[in-house]
DNA sequence: CATGAATGAGAATTCATTCAT
DNA sequence: AATGAATGAATTCTCATTCAT
């Protein structure tokens, strides 16, 4: 196990503090200072580890989406079944957006605005892969409707954030019986 | 038939540059002065409409919200069946959201984000009522799955707005045959 | 005569504040606030004038050396004996040099640094034309030496520059008697 | 023959590196960061070698002049006459400007700019007593117009910078043909 | 009603300088 | 001696908002 150079724990430090800022006032009222502040560390020190906020914003996305996805395969495997496979994926995927909220919650907001610019985007879309390729896998053994994965994602996968709005605005209380039953129409929406 | 005074005309006008503006740079990278000039009015004019920037975005929320609401129950009537009432109003979503894009497009990026305030976001939220008062009568007819309304949201309408995303991106072109297609989904995950 | 726009008075100001400041202090240390303060107007007015600190700089530059264009031509005209209009031309440079030491000094410190860009610097080349024209025809009528006309210049106009910095920082003093002596010098070198 | 310390040789890359960067860039967009680079060394190393920025400029001008000036004097000796020790002197400073272009353009910038303090400028100023003497001498002797030293300078000495300048820009090629040709005109300038 | 020049607070970013290692 | 991460004051520039016309 390698203790973190000073130096990444205060790039760590600057993301957490962007992510909580930008979750609670957006992107536009965030400005560098506080950032700073919030870090523990001077204006001009983001400098060192960002080349601007573009880069900063950008640069934490990527990380937490790709902590995100690491989230989402934990305990699968290539092999499994297609239901199972399927059950352990929703269920790490609801799991990190309830958990981990500030993360999820700042996912959510870059996925619908303008905030990323592209290339920030392409980066952050490369990660479901295996999930895409269980599903052609369902698709062929006849168990997933034959539609988009787009359209599988959108009605399976996409919900979870909307829960999890709901759930942070304090509108909704989810339990390990809610979360059953999320996941029962998960699985009703993209079962042939 | 009445004929919009000319002031009415310009808030309109206002109200269209920012939904562009906001859709196109988001929030943080719309300035007033940007606003005005596509409006085709000088920059003072916005505050001879609205009291400041957050009322201006607060103003133009609420009328999106309410337009899509109105489109959302077109040609729905309280008596009707509950499937029958669920598809009408489905479709009306799902073609306000794939024809109005600008206008969804907006709306998602506020409802995702703290660019809204608190007082703004209330006002949108009351319209669904009919939609609720529906599901709720096909909960008693035992058609309709015993979860949350957030959850029936969240699984039927909810995806719709992924759905427009990615056309909008162009990652996916939806037509009569896929929308089809999606519609089947929203009701397999609700009904019982 | 057009009384200028109010707009156009504070233009002037601006440009006289950047002239004394960048003679006092270098451009390197005329921050855009101090040159807003002296010219009596708020920091971000300078922007409703120039786009950027570069841009001021260079519309400096090109005002002076066109108004130092037109004093270096008065009373000259075209069909002049070669002696007598090199006479009136040297004359004209080094009272503007002696007089509107301001502006001189500033033209001096521009041309023999890289604070203007290209496209400024050449702006301000295409004015000395008439001067050129006069060399041609005396070397056409074999008054005028067989060089360059970059080393007429070097020998007979640049001088007064350097008179001008040493009068300036008051190792010299300038009278009629000695600019006379000098004109007589800078004959003397491009005459054959 | 002595060997240059380690360190002495650091202080020559600095010296160097801030020649350069100071001509391309001009002083104000010549950051410490980028001579430490450029010399190879670190940001905080150069102030071991040197106060602050200022020292730095300032010994930077004051090693170049005083190089200046001993190539000025190059095979020149006290006893010479007049004209001969002039035309050395001269061709040395030609010579000097013409092949030592960097440092050449370095002293034009300094000299016209507020860049340099006075104590700077001061220790600069010292060292063409030589030359002074010998023109003191041509004037008793009548060989030299009867005008301040200043003046001699002006027209003899100063235009030589001004070629430069122009070779440096590309507006003008010299070779030995030229420079006597400019050799005639400067000393027909100061000759009586 | 409408304008748009002017403001000035505040944002992003740079950079000379310091200091612990 | 040398390093280079860190600082924070200073700088350029933006933009919501006001107000005289």
């Amino acid at each position: 196990m390698n203790i973190p150079a000073k130096s990444e724990i205060k790039r760590k430090d600057l993301i957490r503090a962007t992510i909580q800022l930008v979750n609670n006032n957006g992107f536009h009222a965030t400005p560098m200072s506080k950032i700073a502040k919030m870090a523990g560390v001077s204006a001009g020190t983001i400098y060192l580890y960002f080349e601007n906020k573009q880069d900063l914003v950008n640069q934490v996305y990527i990380e937490v989406k790709s902590a995100f996805t690491r989230y989402a395969f934990k305990n699968y495997e290539e092999g499994m079944e297609v239901e199972e496979g399927f059950k352990i994926i929703w269920k790490n995927i609801a799991e990190f957006k309830l958990q981990e909220v500030e993360e999820a919650f700042f996912l959510s907001q870059c996925d619908n605005s303008p905030i990323i610019d592209e290339a920030g985007r392409q980066e952050g879309l490369k990660h479901l892969q295996p999930l895409l390729d269980l599903w052609k896998k369902g698709q062929k053994q006849g168990l997933i409707k034959e539609v988009s994965p787009y359209t599988l994602y959108a009605f399976s996968i996409y919900p979870i954030a909307f829960l999890m709005n709901m759930q942070q605005r304090g509108s909704l209380r989810l339990n390990a019986h809610n979360i059953d039953a999320a996941y029962e129409m998960a699985w009703n929406s993209i079962k042939k």
